[in-house]
RNA sequence: GGGCGGUUAGCUCAGUUGGUUAGAGCGCAGCGUUGACAUCGCUGAGGUCAUAGGUUCAACUCCUAUACCGCCCA
């Protein structure tokens, strides 16, 4: 029984995540061991709101963040992710009353008590929701120090802010205008409104004038225009404004109107803030409804009038339109203007209006007393910290977007009339006074008295948030934790919450810790659904990532993620995308099934011995099987050994190959690794994978496996083990399943030896590999490039000509300078463009056989002998195309070289640039002899009959000619080879008899 | 109003200090059950890199302007 066929055929994600995680998590693998000597790298989870599931934004912070965690981790470093949930006070206490409104309850019914009970039971219930999904996602965060930001902990930590910014008199209360939310009936920050574009009514409405004296009584009466969009807010109106230079309103300054309805007199005041160009130039004053007429009002010391109730009813002082809701008063309070002969007119007009973030109310700015904090001294230090590159933000161009915030930054409104969240850590006395405490005080802290009430209110959301990097670490404890893993490492999150979060805790971090809260902030960008909208619960576009896992698998969810995008740039996800990355699960599958079932079965089978190995917690079938078969032969680590010492004696051509582009690849990808290129460098490691490792070192690998060379096929396999085992633990980070099924399915093929060097007992745990300069091999590179252009050209004729798949057919290869290159690889050209091998004649120099086709490929002559397959006309189409585009090449080439260029540009360029031409003009050379054959041919008037009964002449004589006229310069197809160009590019034509 | 991002193959997108002939996936065309893989293999077609200028020996890449799309802030 060969290990093989524990691997079935095809990739079955769903038997082996979920009972890898679990086997991880048992082995406490993703718990750090706290090393002093060791500086840790920590993230800390950006905290899931307990409203409901996660979606795909979430999906896309685990991806990143494992993939930074699992990458660390490999490298050494002590490695902790700390999990844990938002309390999300707002929108946690929306759905909480939407369901119990289904059962038909208010939350007024259930009493404050009683229904943060039930806010707690529905926390129970999604925080497990939640958790499920992450752990479903392959996320190795540390769950013993999972953390809830209403933890008695964490509330310690709110409180402990609080209190410190009370006393140093950063956090006031007052009343202010503010964002009010009539559905949620709370106030909400600046922030939290979300701004839409709209077009409204501007109402032009006339206040008629007080007489300015008796006998004016007896004039026609005056009036002022003034335009507004909100005419029902005229009832809160204690001013009318004009800019103090508009001429057209002068003699009215200081005058006295009055206001439509309610007949009270205000005074026409002048104020810069006005513009003279919208409306009328006239607008009325509203300093309780409106942010820009509030500071005028106090500028002018006028009357703040607020005349809307919690729920955006009219208040009592509304007069007539008392207790009607806002809009309905507004369609009232038009009407009468109507009536009255007041309303001049009506236009529409562009406008924006602010919406609540969670409900989608529109927000109504109103004056309430509220607790802010002063947040100006708080965001010097966060711009300094940056400025100082204390904390780096990745992308780069956000820096601008967090200065600008943070510069043009306003007092924070921390309070919320809500019932879910962190109480007001203040208390008032009968005669008002404040007391701010660590622990519930018994009396006031200015007169004594006893009786004491806490303020009803509790605080926003991110205020807890904001702490979240310590608070999460027992701080203000001075706890192990908060001493060894913070400062935390990298912050990564979607830009979306750069204010809200990032700006944040930046903040809090310095004042509270005296440090920054992290290194780096990574931004990613957003999930957009297919048609690119933003995903969102009132969309209707959320999906459950589950649902992804369920059909591609956590894996391919996460390589997508990673390399479908660009840092910081928005992504949409397509199930095409998904498909590819499940496909790349599958090939590596395959790649591994390859490998496994070459290392020497038999005596796999005959040495089998117990070792631990995720069998032991797992009761899946395979590593039940695994256990019983597993042969200790030799490690990873002494194949690899075995690799390295073998290459430099007796390695093949393609060996030193393989191992050359892997090392590059692993400088490659650590590099992109560090420079936070995650996509680039998980889209190198694909590419090795399938375009090199796998369609070409594994097909010429064949050829030394199923040959007699003993040694070869030991050294063949040594390399397949180890090529495959470095590749996977690249790609763990990213795709941490499939490559931990498929290394512990290739360690078992190998296991211990001898010598007792043990591996890892997980990939999740193996060490990064290490780039080694030796295996550097330029050489090697360059000769299997020209290899691979022989191949490919013979290939593509073979295509061309419809020389059937499984035919191995005869070649000539007159290899010029590549003749012991050629002839040392004659098996791997035979066996990869099937060539008989009997057959296949490689000289310095060949005469072209007659009747055959000739190829140009990599300075070397290819002649098939594909006697009576070929179409004389369409040869000379194909050649003289070819000519064409060569000629092109060249006169580029020389054009470049004539100019400044040769002098100017760097040698290295200008070199490679007349090497360029060099081989460009051999091989016209070569493709004018040829053509020059043909012609004669052609002239002898052969036919271009065909013989077999396969071949047909190739489409399109006619639109080769077609291309060459339009494009005869456009270049060949580049090859899917990274780091490597080669342009096969086959020509063929009749030899001359 | 201020700022940022985008515009590259039919579609969705990469392209990191400017340097040969711009890449991928999907889709498309042709061929294929070759002893890892049809969730696959081989071959091919397909782009004046939004437009107009400029800098440079050299521009998808840097600068300026314009157009269109998207986002953030006010």
């Amino acid at each position: 029984m060969s290990n093989q066929d524990e691997m079935p055929k095809a990739y079955d994600p769903r038997q082996v995540e979920e009972r890898l995680y679990d086997w991880w998590e048992a082995r406490g693998y993703f718990q750090p061991r706290i090393d002093p000597k060791k500086k840790p790298f920590v993230i800390s989870i950006p905290p899931p709101n307990v409203t409901g599931e996660l979606h795909h934004g979430h999906a896309m912070f685990i991806a990143f963040e494992d993939l930074m965690i699992r990458w660390r981790r490999m490298m050494g470093d002590p490695t902790l992710w700390v999990p844990g949930s938002d309390h999300a006070g707002i929108a946690t206490q929306n759905v909480v009353e939407k369901a119990l409104a289904k059962q038909g309850i208010t939350r007024q019914q259930l009493g404050r008590e009683e229904f943060v009970k039930r806010v707690w039971e529905w926390k129970a219930e999604y925080g497990g929701i939640i958790t499920h999904q992450i752990r479903r996602l392959g996320a190795s965060c540390d769950w013993t120090r999972e953390r809830f930001t209403l933890d008695d902990g964490l509330s310690r930590a709110v409180r402990e802010a609080f209190v410190r910014l009370y006393e140093k008199g950063l956090i006031y209360r007052g009343p202010r205008l503010i964002n009010w939310c009539p559905r949620c009936e709370t106030a909400i920050s600046d922030l939290e409104v979300e701004h839409e574009d709209t077009t409204g009514k501007l109402y032009y409405v006339r206040y008629k004038l007080e007489p300015e004296s008796p006998i004016s009584n007896l004039q026609p009466p005056e009036f002022i225009m003034v335009a507004t969009t909100r005419p029902e807010t005229i009832l809160g109106d204690t001013a009318v404004a004009v800019h103090p230079r508009d001429k057209r309103y002068k003699h009215l300054m200081g005058r006295i109107a009055i206001l439509p309805a309610l007949g009270r007199r205000i005074p026409i005041i002048a104020d810069d803030a006005v513009d003279p160009e919208f409306g009328t130039g006239a607008v009325k004053v509203t300093p309780g409804h409106d942010a820009t007429d509030y500071d005028i009002g106090q500028r002018h010391h006028l009357q703040i009038i607020n005349v809307m109730n919690n729920d955006a009813t009219i208040r009592e002082n509304g007069g007539p339109y008392a207790g009607m809701d806002r809009y309905a008063a507004r369609a009232k309070f038009v009407q009468d203007l109507q009536r009255d002969g007041l309303l001049d007119h009506v236009q529409d007009h562009a406008m924006s209006i602010g919406r609540c973030q969670r409900c989608d109310t529109i927000v109504e700015p109103l004056i309430s007393t509220q607790w802010f904090v002063k947040i100006a001294p708080l965001a010097q230090a966060g711009i300094k910290a940056v400025k100082r590159g204390d904390i780096k933000i990745v992308p780069a161009r956000f820096n601008k977007v967090y200065f600008d915030w943070m510069t043009h930054i306003r007092d924070w409104c921390i309070s919320r009339q809500l019932w879910w969240g962190h109480r007001i850590p203040v208390w008032y006395c009968e005669h008002g006074h404040q007391t701010c405490a660590r622990t519930d005080p018994t009396e006031c802290a200015v007169c004594g008295s006893q009786n004491l009430t806490q303020d009803e209110d509790v605080l926003d959301t991110w205020f807890s948030s904001g702490l979240w990097p310590f608070s999460t670490l027992g701080w203000p404890d001075e706890t192990e934790d908060y001493k060894y893993f913070y400062p935390t490492s990298v912050l990564e999150t979607g830009y979306d919450i750069l204010f809200f979060w990032v700006a944040r805790m930046i903040m809090d971090g310095l004042e509270f810790t005296g440090k920054a809260p992290f290194h780096t902030v990574y931004l990613h960008g957003l999930m957009r659904d297919e048609k690119g909208e933003k995903m969102s619960k009132s969309k209707g576009n959320v999906a459950n990532p589950l649902d992804v896992v369920r059909d591609y698998s956590a894996d391919a969810l996460r390589f997508t993620i990673v390399t479908a995008s660009a840092p910081g740039a928005d992504m949409k996800l397509f199930p095409e995308k998904l498909e590819n990355a499940r496909n790349f699960g599958n090939k590596i599958w395959n790649i591994a099934r390859f490998v496994v079932s070459n290392l020497e079965p038999s005596v796999i089978a005959s040495e089998a011995k117990q070792s631990p190995n995720p069998g032991e917690i797992a009761s899946s079938r395979s590593f039940d099987s695994a256990a019983k078969t597993a042969a200790p032969l030799r490690t990873l680590l002494a194949m690899t050994r075995d690799a390295l010492s073998l290459v430099t004696r007796h390695s093949s051509l393609s060996d030193r190959w393989i191992l050359s582009r892997l090392n590059h690849l692993v400088a490659a990808v650590t590099e992109h690794f560090e420079n936070w290129n995650f996509g680039e460098g998980d889209r190198q490691i694909y590419e090795f994978l399938w375009s090199e490792f796998a369609d070409w070192y594994i097909e010429a690998s064949k050829v030394a496996l199923y040959g007699t060379d003993e040694s070869a096929q030991q050294r063949t396999r040594a390399i397949l083990a180890h090529t495959l085992d470095t590749s996977l633990r690249l790609l763990h980070p990213t795709m941490p399943f499939v490559t931990e099924e498929a290394w512990q399915h290739l360690k078992r093929a190998e296991m211990q030896d001898a010598r007792g060097e043990t591996e890892p007992e997980a990939l999740m745990i193996a060490p990064w590999p290490k780039a080694s300069k030796k295996f550097f091999d330029a050489r090697a590179e360059k000769e299997f490039a020209v290899v691979m252009d022989i191949i490919r050209a013979i290939r593509n004729a073979r295509a061309e000509f419809n020389v059937e798949p499984g035919k191995k057919i005869a070649a000539v290869i007159s290899a010029g300078s590549a003749f012991n290159l050629l002839e040392s690889q004659r098996e791997v050209i035979a066996a990869l463009a099937r060539l008989d091998p009997a057959a296949l004649q490689i000289a310095k120099r060949a005469d072209k056989p007659a009747q055959s086709l000739a190829l140009v490929a990599a300075k070397s002559e290819v002649y098939l002998p594909l006697a009576g397959m070929i179409d004389v006309e369409k040869e000379h189409a194909r050649l003289t195309n070819e000519i064409a585009k060569v000629r092109g090449d060249i006169a580029r080439a020389e054009k470049l070289l004539a100019s400044e260029f040769s002098t100017r540009a760097p040698k290295d360029v200008v070199q490679k640039a007349r090497a360029q031409l060099a081989a460009n003009q051999e091989r016209l050379g070569k493709l004018d002899a040829q053509l020059a054959g043909l012609e004669g041919r052609r002239t002898n008037g052969e036919t271009n009959k065909r013989m077999k009964g396969r071949a047909k002449p190739v489409k399109g004589t006619k639109a080769a000619q077609k291309t060459q006229v339009a494009k005869g310069t456009r270049p060949a197809r580049r090859k899917r080879l990274s780091g490597r160009r080669t342009t096969p590019r086959a020509t063929g034509a009749l030899a001359p008899r």
